[in-house]
RNA sequence: GCCCAGAUGGUGGAAUUGGUAGACACGAGGGACUUAAAAUCCCUUGGCCAGUGAUGGCCGUACGGGUUCGAUUCCCGUUCCGGGCACCA
């Protein structure tokens, strides 16, 4: 029989539905395993090649955790929500609803082709109110919690407001209440200075910002203060720091996530001021120091240009300078400040004092310290800061060096090394507090920052303080297509509608395009009005301010929907609750989550917030939502490019260009008889090797049907090629359908794990497809020809049941022998220590060997070949269904149990020499099991690896032990 | 600038965590079958040198050192590529 592989995946996928394969339950008496594959946005490009790489990584995972016997939960759903479904619904001028739900559909299409073990009945999709309903609930509650510091978790708001009561500390007017509670709510209001996309027309997130411009499109981004709905995720700043420690992550997301948070120990210290006339105190205010061992070299003092505190302490003098400069700051844009690293900044005319050694030093104002960070203000070390010693350069103010031997004249000395000296210069220079004197001379910096803390908290100058770099989340956008905020305003006073009226469905409205002004799409709806007494939406014109208030018009970012979905797949047919507490406390959290690693500073910090706020409910059973965390690369395609002669409707043929390197672009451009060529991207689908096909490039559009193509002297039109990122505007998208038509899903399964380590990016290739789906047809080959000999056994011993003569011939027949069973368990033991490892690609390569050496060993076993389909289930599950069933088997190969793996196979080949001498034992070479020890140590003496270390040293004893038991012996 | 992860044939990549470097696949070359092609199967394939040949020798895991009987693996330094953060005091 012939791999079929067409009929066999048909016939499979049809069976895996009607018999519910994939569906699981709740079943306490089996130990659970939940693998999560980070859930698609349905853009309207379908999938690529590069989509499913996770998929098929975290499917062969769940399958194998299925032969093993554990409960595998092993969802898929849909981000419909956001940003990019929107931007591509405008792109194409139809309702995102629409082009959702065909995206969605298109998706389900090409993932079902590839054979995943998805449980389909626990699909969510964001953009459903059954599922919306839950993330708004969620925002509700963090409405009515605050972060209390001292239990370092979540309470409810009530809780907060009886201490106020208690401490005389709850006024009376309701909207003074509101904004009392508004600092503490975990999801509050704040007018904030946020990231405007004017082209987009909403407000970003940090991590949707990257360089000053905007992450979706590359638009530019400005600063701009807005009423925004924050959420408080700096409040969990030290346990998401923490919970890094718990959770089995590749270390470079973990140092992302470490840097995001930005943790830094540092002090308060306070600053008294003079007052305009020079003499008396005119206020103090507070400056944040990582190093406060350098307080001996403090030159001068600096605020950020938006703190409060440039008005209180400009003198007259100095105002109309300081106005200019703050004007000149204003005007300046996110991006020209980061690329822009000049010098800038003017004195205040105030003097600070430095409360350890009672020097006066100027007061500047400077763009190079942030509002946002500490507590906009600093203390300038230029000897050891290399931004405040280009600022006493610049402005010509003294540098102390405090570390021995530290050369700063040339540049500033930020190492935290060395030896302090000038701390103080001499006695007098260190100010008297009860008697004491801070004196650092001789210490470490270490030491003298520790002890400088110590003297600070000790004589009330300051306070040590922890600070992060996290910054809350804003949570508004102005958009249509995304949850509406279920708030209503009542007097402009923001009130929750009520729990059980949840979902607040999204309305109808006849423009969803955003505007530029930063009025929302929801402005647009003619009903969107809150009714306290129907408890339901009504039409605008209805809105009396006594019964009937506005709603808010904003919605909530693409983060909100994609924040707790792991739980809602759980349980995701309840109306009761999120999950409830039987799902969850089975479920409990995600043990494999598979993903890219570009949602580091997004998604999985907000996930990981936002569970630890339903752990703080109670909801959330795990602190952590993502136990391990595997980070797909991504996969490339190879771009193709035609060059057109600048002018003309010409293309040429890459081999006739002339190169030129272009200093100013970093890269080559290209010539073509003294004029320029462009490179214009040809679909990779009429380019075989680098060869284009010219005929199918005509057909194509109508830019290149009459165009005149100069070929080589072969007759060839030759492209260029480039690795990118596969999209479909670069015309280099590989899709998996394709390849499915082509060689079947099995195939493309095998191919896409065999391509490279599954961490890493790698560009997509063709050729080496072909080397999987051969190995296919080879281990179909092997298993017919099993099954066909293991079926004619059965028949004569059927008929030769009486003829026990014939005994012993038919037990040679049934019974593998020893080479056939060390193929198999060394299979089982390399695929199984693989899978654990999510080392894919050399597992395939095991298989190849096997059965190549199974073919050569003319194998017909089926007792080899049983577990064998087993093995293989995981990689390549139709053909192990189908095999399955030839075997005779009546239930699925999903429900086999795992091979186990013995020793006692592979003990031989894997011996090693163990010497042992002068109380030490080493191991050396490897021998074959049967050479004595007489032999092994005849030959260890003579062995050239060793000769050196074996001279004149008696061998004591030789050990013969499997390899694998070296370590082992060795301990 | 700071932090993290890398660098192995023509290519993707192996090497059991210090023990025969280059598994497996692709590509290339040669051969078998075939009228022919496709498909399939077999052989060769890191470099250099010697030999008719079986074979033997030397050099080789970015570069330079070190530890070790032995280093792709561990340590130090350099170069290059990728990722993250980037006036965060």
């Amino acid at each position: 029989m012939e791999y079929n592989f067409r009929d066999i995946e048909k016939k499979w996928h049809q069976r895996w539905v009607a018999m519910q394969t994939y569906q699981v339950t709740e079943d306490e008496t089996r130990k659970k395993f939940y693998v999560l594959n980070m859930f698609p946005y349905p853009s309207g490009a379908g999938l690529h090649v590069g989509h499913p790489l996770g998929y098929i990584a975290s499917d062969i995972y769940a399958r194998y955790k299925r032969l093993q016997g554990f409960n595998v939960l092993n969802p898929m759903g849909y981000d419909a929500y956001g940003l990019p479904a929107e931007q591509y619904a405008i792109q194409t001028g139809q309702h995102p609803e629409k082009t959702t739900f065909d995206n969605i559909n298109r998706y389900r299409e090409q993932l079902d082709k590839i054979g995943f073990s998805f449980d389909w009945s626990r699909e969510v999709r964001t953009c459903e109110p059954g599922y919306y309903r839950w993330t708004q609930w969620a925002f509700q509650k963090m409405f009515n919690s605050y972060f209390d510091e001292e239990l370092q978790k979540a309470q409810p708001i009530e809780k907060l407001i009886e201490k106020f009561k208690a401490e005389g500390q709850w006024p009376a007017d309701e909207k003074e209440q509101s904004d009392l509670l508004m600092q503490h709510r975990i999801a509050y209001l704040g007018e904030t200075m946020v990231n405007w996309c004017p082209a987009l027309g909403t407000v970003l997130a940090n991590d949707e910002v990257v360089n000053g411009v905007s992450e979706r499109g590359g638009y530019p981004v400005e600063q701009k203060k807005m009423r925004q709905w924050c959420l408080r995720v700096s409040a969990y700043s030290q346990r998401l720091l923490d919970g890094l420690e718990t959770i089995d992550w590749s270390e470079s997301i973990k140092e992302t996530q470490k840097n995001w948070i930005g943790r830094s120990e540092g002090a308060e210290i306070e600053i008294p001021y003079l007052s305009a006339s020079g003499e008396e105190e005119g206020g103090r205010f507070t400056i944040f120091t990582t190093r406060a061992d350098t307080m001996f070299g403090v030159t001068f003092f600096v605020l950020a240009p938006e703190s409060e505190l440039v008005d209180q302490v400009t003198t007259p003098e100095q105002r109309v300078a300081v106005d200019e400069y703050i004007k000149y700051v204003k005007g300046r844009t996110e991006r020209e400040r980061m690329i822009d690293h000049t010098v800038t900044g003017v004195f205040t005319g105030a003097y600070g004092i430095n409360p350890i050694t009672g020097d006066k030093c100027p007061i500047y104002v400077a763009e190079y310290v942030l509002a946002g960070y500490g507590t906009g203000a600093i203390m300038a070390v230029p000897a050891h800061d290399s931004r405040d010693y280009a600022f006493a350069k610049h402005f010509d103010l003294p540098i102390i060096p405090l570390v021995e031997g530290a050369d700063v004249s040339q540049e500033s000395y930020d190492a935290k090394e060395g030896i302090v000296m000038n701390s103080p210069v001499s006695e007098e220079k260190s100010v008297l507090y009860d008697g004491e004197r801070l004196i650092l001379n001789g210490k470490t910096i270490k030491e003298a920052i520790a002890e400088t803390k110590r003297f600070v908290k000790e004589h009330k100058l300051g306070r040590v303080k922890v600070n992060y770099r996290l910054r809350d989340a804003i949570f508004s956008r102005q958009r249509y297509w995304g949850e509406p905020f279920p708030v209503y305003y009542k007097h402009g006073i923001p009130q929750m509608i009520p729990e059980e009226c949840l979902p607040l469905q999204l309305p109808e409205v006849d423009k969803f395009l955003p505007t530029a002004t930063g009025e929302p799409p929801l402005g647009n709806a003619t009903k969107w009005a809150w009714d306290t007494v129907s408890r339901s939406v009504v039409d605008c014109s209805a809105i009396d301010n006594e019964t009937i208030f506005p709603l808010e018009l904003n919605t909530m970012p693409g983060f909100a929907g994609s924040s707790a979905y792991y739980l809602r797949y759980m349980d995701p047919h309840n109306d009761e609750a999120l999950v409830s507490e039987k799902a969850a406390g089975y479920w409990q959290n995600v043990d494999l989550y598979v993903g890219g690693s570009e949602h580091a500073t997004g998604h999985l910090i907000y996930s990981r917030f936002w569970n630890k706020f339903l752990f703080d409910l109670g909801v959330s059973k795990k602190e952590e939502p993502f136990q391990k965390l595997i980070n797909q690369g991504m996969i490339q395609g190879w771009s193709s490019f035609v060059y057109r002669v600048r002018g003309t409707n010409k293309f040429v043929s890459f081999d006739l260009l002339e190169e030129q390197y272009d200093d100013a672009k970093k890269k080559n451009i290209y010539f073509y008889e003294g004029t320029e060529a462009d490179p214009v991207y040809a679909d990779i689908s009429m380019v075989t090797g680098n060869v284009l096909n010219v005929d199918k490039i005509r057909e194509w559009t109508p830019e290149f049907r009459e165009a005149e193509f100069i070929l080589n002297q072969n007759g060839q039109y030759i492209v260029s090629q480039a690795i990118e990122k596969m999209s479909k505007s670069k015309y280099n998208v590989v899709n998996p359908d394709d390849i499915c038509e082509h060689y079947g899903a099995d195939t493309l399964r095998l191919y896409e794990m065999f391509l490279g380590p599954i961490e890493q990016s790698k560009p997509w290739d063709v050729a080496g497809i072909d080397g999987c789906f051969r190995f296919l047809k080879k281990f179909w080959n092997l298993a017919q020809g099993i099954i066909e000999q293991s079926n004619l056994s059965d028949l004569n011993n059927l008929n030769n049941q009486s003829n026990l003569n014939n005994q012993s011939n038919l037990n040679n027949l049934s019974t593998p022998n020893k080479e056939e069973l060390k193929v198999l368990h060394k299979l089982i033991k390399k695929v199984t220590e693989d899978i654990e490892v999510f080392s894919y690609n050399t597992s395939i390569p095991a298989f190849m060997i096997a059965t190549n050496e199974l073919s050569q060993l003319k194998c017909t076993k089926r007792a080899i070949l049983e577990p064998m389909v087993v093995l293989i289930a995981p990689f390549a599950p139709h053909i192990a269904e189908e095999l399955w069933e030839a075997l005779g088997h009546k239930t699925s190969v999903c429900d086999a149990q795992w091979p186990v793996f013995e020793e006692k196979y592979l003990v031989e080949d894997t011996v090693k020499m163990m010497v042992a001498f002068n109380g030490k034992t080493r191991f050396g070479i490897d021998f074959p099991a049967d050479a004595d020890n007489a032999t092994i140590e005849a030959a260890a003496r003579g062995h050239e690896m060793t000769p050196k270390y074996l001279e004149g040293k008696q061998i004591v004893k030789v050990i013969i032990v499997p390899k694998r038991m070296i370590n082992l012996v060795l301990k």
